[in-house]
DNA sequence: TTTTGTTTTCAAAAGAAATTGAAAATTGTG
DNA sequence: CACAATTTTCAATTTCTTTTGAAAACAAAA
């Protein structure tokens, strides 16, 4: 069997970084564009966006303006030059750090909150006292996660890849 | 400010479990329908989980057989009664290690397969050189997320807790 | 200021996903 | 077997999400 093609490769990495994404609530157009900017030797403009995905204008804008927002997309300005350039974070332990610090933020915390808020309900019956049992669990584990998340993000790539998963041989 | 009501309570965790999960790209209803099992203190029939839910008979049945499915909860049966009852997994742990082994197995594991493919794109220009490295590294790195959750699925609740987690101080 | 190139917005349309509910299938019982 | 209780299925419907594209806003240059 023959080597793959490089566009066939490029347009496989794309469907698939895509769907992966939106398994996980992740907007499809969003991830797409990320894994176009990921593999493309040089930033791109909207307009090539645009015409790679073959997606309208707006529907460009959106999603490089969300990848933005959560650090994984930088603009680039060239002098001279009106229009934006944008280019993916190349660095995956960034990547990936960025993507925890935004989904702690947006989804771990308000969570914990809630827990937290749930976790003082006056406990006078036997109802109450077996919900509060579970909730201060869940809570404890999810206080756990948390800190656990914490100490990932602080964490350097060097340290994650060498000492954590050396350990967890 | 007094305590909150226990039915208050309960209706903001199946609310906000609800939340979280269509967050992570997993039904909203399917996490309803967990949150409520867990916090009940009785295996419940599908017609309480629909008359609790407010949800039609398919819906409760799709749902409760998706959990089935995920090892997150568990048919029991009464002697000398026809109708099912469902409880939820209850310890926390055993919850997470389930989607942990869930999720990977649908998602991380069909990525890693694609990335194994596209690695091995025949290289013979600046342009398919640049697509390797980019793909190389993250497959690199998607192998050594994967054994991490290997080895975290393979480790029992109290190493998680303990050992883990003083470590990551 | 006016023109021109570019980005942003957002209401309407299209598309995807979840839900319903009634019919069919299944399973235990007399 | 026939009956009754229960679960499962799935086409039609509803609901939620995403996308489009044209108009508005913006910003640099003339």
């Amino acid at each position: 069997m023959g080597a793959m093609k490089v566009q066939e490769a490029k347009a496989r990495f794309i469907e698939s970084w895509g769907k992966m994404a939106s398994d996980w609530g992740i907007n499809r157009t969003m991830a797409q564009v990320h894994a176009l900017l990921l593999i493309a030797p040089e930033p791109l403009t909207a307009d090539q966006i645009m015409e790679e995905l073959d997606i309208s204008r707006g529907n460009a804008n959106m999603n490089v303006r969300a990848l933005v927002d959560w650090g994984l997309v930088h603009k680039k300005l060239r002098n001279g030059e009106r229009k934006e350039y944008f280019c993916a974070e190349k660095d995956m332990w960034t990547v990936v750090r960025q993507i925890i610090i935004n989904r702690k933020r947006r989804e771990l915390d308000p969570m914990l909150k809630v827990l937290d808020e749930i976790a003082g309900v006056e406990e006078n019956c036997p109802e109450s006292t077996h919900f509060c049992e579970v909730v201060r669990d869940i809570r404890k584990f999810s206080c756990k996660a948390n800190q656990t998340l914490d100490a990932l993000v602080k964490a350097d790539s060097n340290w994650f890849t060498n000492t954590f998963l050396t350990m967890m041989r």
